[in-house]
RNA sequence: CCGCCCUUAGCUCAGCCUGGUAGAGCAGCCGACUGUAGAUCGGCUUGUCCCCCGUUCAAUUCGGGGAGGGCGGACCA
């Protein structure tokens, strides 16, 4: 695999492709980043854009993890206090879900948004910015009902932060799309570059493969759960023998989020899986790439409920270091 | 600051005029049927009726006050 190609594996967008081959032809210490807001537990959503880090990481670039607690608070997501906790926790989790801890620079938000000079770029993009713009950007990402102030300045504090960590590639789920392609706007309009962007796909609902996963509402996957609970979520998740189900009776879309998950989470970190199989269905099976897993679950030769029972075990895997690491901070 | 409207189950809302502590749809849960889930049947659960005060035998319902939210107090029509 070359390095475009694992830099740019299972995303769903990559802005620009030529901006993107650029950086690739020379990997070495560039800087790439993702910001997450500490809030709530770490689910497979955030691992969806750690595992690009890594794919990252392998390809020879310097990673940094932005903890927003800034942004968190700005986005209405509790006190300073209770934002730290959870940075702290999410640090922890991250380090035990396989980011190498020599590449990835840890950086917590506040450290320099309340430079002189950060905020004065930050005026200055606010100048450069309609109300009705920055709000439409934060459609996915809004916490609460209520539109807030705050939550206008989150999406030009965020194209900041891609000047002021020196990044030369942003990373972030489709959610983030609207505010990074707002800082390709306007951050050039300050004097500054627009940045190069990759977007990770967001995930289904588990239960109903509509929509997407998170964590506030519906069905996820957690780095706290247990095994009992993986399973439990993962026999009862939406699986019709297809990657491509219909649209539900309101005419919603529908993803498989079985398929998904083995898609971007299993096969990127495991080199083979092994589903297990009672004789009386034809013994084991063996997949090492999602490809032919998939395409056997649509021919019928993979039974859903037995795929279940393998993403249940690799699943579990990935998620027991952060559950021990968890564990041993309490 | 002024005006109008809204606040009832997890969600969207009905009920309030004509007081007697509440309903629907969806969601959720359980079972049947499928070697998964979904779909389809059958069954079931759920409420500080935003808060305080007042009137009343009795207030979700009437009156007063407060809080939160939406929309106006531009143009156009």
């Amino acid at each position: 695999m070359d390095a475009y190609e694992r830099i740019t594996r299972n995303a769903a967008e990559v802005v620009t492709e030529e901006e993107v081959r650029e950086l690739a032809a020379d990997p070495e210490g560039r800087r790439a980043y993702v910001g997450y807001e500490p809030s709530g537990v770490l689910h497979v959503g955030h691992m969806l854009t750690a595992n690009k880090l890594i794919d990252l990481q392998e390809a020879g670039f310097e990673v940094v993890v932005l903890l927003a607690d800034v942004h968190a608070y700005l986005n209405g997501k509790g006190t300073f206090e209770e934002i730290e906790a959870t940075a702290d926790r999410m640090q922890a989790q991250f380090l035990a879900y396989g980011l190498d801890e020599e590449q990835t620079e840890f950086v917590y938000g506040s450290e320099f948004q309340f430079d002189r000079d950060y905020v004065l770029d930050l005026h200055a993009i606010e100048l450069e910015t309609s109300l009705a713009r920055a709000e439409r950007s934060m459609s996915e990402i809004q916490g609460g009902d209520t539109v807030r102030v705050s939550q206008a300045v989150y999406p030009l504090m965020q194209a900041l932060d891609i000047v002021s960590l020196d990044l030369d590639l942003a990373v972030g789920g489709m959610e983030q799309r609207k505010v990074h392609m707002l800082a390709r706007d306007v951050l050039p309009k300050v004097g500054y570059d627009a940045p190069t962007c990759i977007h990770t796909p967001l995930i289904a609902d588990l239960a109903t493969g509509i929509g997407k996963m998170s964590s506030s509402e519906g069905v996820t996957i957690s780095m706290e759960d247990t095994t009992a609970e993986i399973e439990a979520k993962i026999t009862d998740a939406f699986c019709p023998p297809t990657r491509e189900p219909e649209p539900d009776d309101e005419g919603r879309e529908r993803e498989n989020p079985v398929l998904q998950l083995f898609e971007y989470h299993v096969f990127p970190r495991f080199a083979e899986v092994v589903v297990e199989r009672p004789e009386q269905y034809g013994g084991d099976l063996t997949y090492d790439d999602h490809e032919s897993l998939a395409a056997e679950m649509e021919s019928g030769d993979l039974h859903p409920a037995d795929a279940k029972g393998a993403l249940v075990t690799y699943l579990d895997r990935l998620v027991d270091p952060g559950r021990e690491r968890l564990a041993s901070l309490r």
